[in-house]
DNA sequence: CTAGGACTTGGAGTGGACTCCAACGCAAAC
DNA sequence: GTTTGCGTTGGAGTCCACTCCAAGTCCTAG
């Protein structure tokens, strides 16, 4: 469920973040417990309350996490993050790498796809 | 290193097998003891003897596997081959349900490097 | 014949990334 | 104002796919 502090900053909870982020809420507070979320404005009574940015950045994670980043990877990058400007360069650096892992992902993935493919005209021909 | 039975049937210690097929020797052991391989011949004192048909089924499995088949569907696959050839409609079903899955991966990899791209576009901009 | 490396086993341990639990407090709806 | 359900914590547990270990045997090069 939405909820807003005020009229121009909506903030969300942590079922209403998980929903919209694709992660659970039990992730989300263990990427929290471990720096890959900056600590999460709470409420009076500790109950957390996502912000849009919160999400945009929980994006980002998720498509690190998804194409196959190590956590330990995306907590460099968080700490990068979190370093400020001077850090950008070695966040392009890091992305890049990333970047080309996943490429070389991609490539393995279609070489194999056409072997099961073959394999599949193989048994339609027996 | 590659022992001979006989002039026309090269077999491989459990070394030489992983380091054809790509996997651990421990793998290797792994794999045949929960049945993804058929047992392996052996020697009389139980040296466990590769032939070229493993090597082969070896590499189907790691196509497979590589492309994040779990081991509990690839044990199914090897239970199809094992019943005979009854059982390839039901191997074309198991593949091209796995191709589908290897699709989609393919292509959520590469809206994702999109969005990486994207990311380093925006940090060079910066 | 002997040294050193490769192989054997059953079973325990590892690593990564969550995922679940109990016991409790807080919130929203009626 | 009470029920239903969402949220909190620290810590333990799970899952997958290996990976390692110890103690022993086997093989081959010199």
């Amino acid at each position: 469920m939405l909820v807003a502090d005020n009229a121009t900053a909506p903030t969300y909870t942590i079922g209403e973040c998980a929903r919209r982020s694709g992660f659970t809420m039990d992730t989300l507070r263990y990427y929290e417990r471990i720096g890959l979320i900056d600590d999460v404005r709470r409420t009076a009574t500790g109950q957390r309350r996502f912000t849009d940015a919160d999400l945009e950045w929980l994006g980002t994670l998720k498509c690190l996490r998804d194409t196959g980043m190590p956590v330990e990877q995306m907590a460099r990058f968080a700490d990068l993050v979190r370093e400020g400007d001077h850090t950008i360069p070695e966040r392009i650096r890091l992305l890049e790498e990333h970047r080309v892992a996943v490429d070389e992902r991609m490539a393995d993935l279609a070489a194999k796809r056409d072997y099961i493919s073959g394999k599949i005209d193989y048994y339609r021909s027996v």
